[in-house]
DNA sequence: GATGTAAATGATACCACGTCTCAATATGAC
DNA sequence: GTCATATTGAGACGTGGTATCATTTACATC
């Protein structure tokens, strides 16, 4: 459950490895799924009550930017969820109807990854693939969306 | 510029094509790439100083239900940036730097698309692909960055 | 193990994004 | 033109996230 690889991650990366990041990380780690900041804050208090909020949030902006961690939209313009990469990718199904989310693993992007970075000039280290669509559930309830 | 058929989206999902929709859906499509809500609202205000705020952001909402446009994030916890889905899917690289982003066309991810359906029973209708990494302008900065 | 230094923390004040409420208005059907 | 209803605009409000800064912690060096 504890995987130490990303502590190293932000140890080789010129991060001290504190309390509070362990915590986070830890917690990330154990909820498998999305999850608010709202969600982190409680279970980051519930472990250690001396965590700071402002640590929590430059600790959640630390593991974005280490791709670790990825904010996503399920929902509207309000919070967003909080998603764990797991080898720097991530790549789930959205229903645009109930929000639920489908996710998968599968998803052949390596040679596109490789194209991009010879094209660009880049050095890409992960990605998102997000598809909107209906899914069985809703649409088997009659919902009529709209056609692209 | 001014697609007829975005407005007729909203129409025929039984929305009314008011003042307040049909501005914040030309200023998106007027501007090229992301916006910051707050651009959106400046934008807005500059072509009908009448359009309240709440409007705008209520209008934001509907068009990412009819997934028309999506907001996502280039930069960490802050804002999120909203960008329109030309034929339901867009793509992008993002740098986790500098948080420059650089849109590409071609993703090939159709067939992936098929798959999906078949494997999850799902009607998909559009798709985000976001890649993370550095940019050639940081990576020649000198900034070091972590091994994946 | 002790020491030093810079990074990181926690507390709080602070700000802005986005939401809610509600009377007034515009839309589209008839 | 008239009507019912969805939508609006204004502003107050809540809350998520940030900036500041003195204090503390992690880690390297000795």
């Amino acid at each position: 459950m504890n995987n130490p690889s990303r502590l190293d991650r932000l140890r080789d990366a010129g991060y001290k490895l504190t309390n509070a990041r362990t915590v986070v990380l830890n917690v990330i780690e154990t909820h498998e799924g999305h999850m608010t900041s709202a969600e982190i804050l409680d279970a980051v208090a519930s472990r250690d009550s001396s965590i700071g909020r402002a640590s929590v949030f430059r600790t959640l902006d630390l593991l974005t930017r280490l791709a670790i961690i990825r904010p996503t939209y399920t929902a509207g313009s309000a919070t967003p969820t909080y998603v764990l990469m797991p080898d720097g990718h991530h790549h789930h199904i959205v229903c645009v109807q109930c929000h639920q989310t489908i996710e998968f693993e599968d998803c052949g992007l390596g040679s596109l990854a490789e194209r991009l970075e010879g094209e660009f000039g880049v050095k890409l280290t992960g990605h998102l693939l997000e598809f909107y669509g209906i899914c069985g559930a809703c649409s088997e309830a009659g919902v009529v969306d709209d056609e692209v």
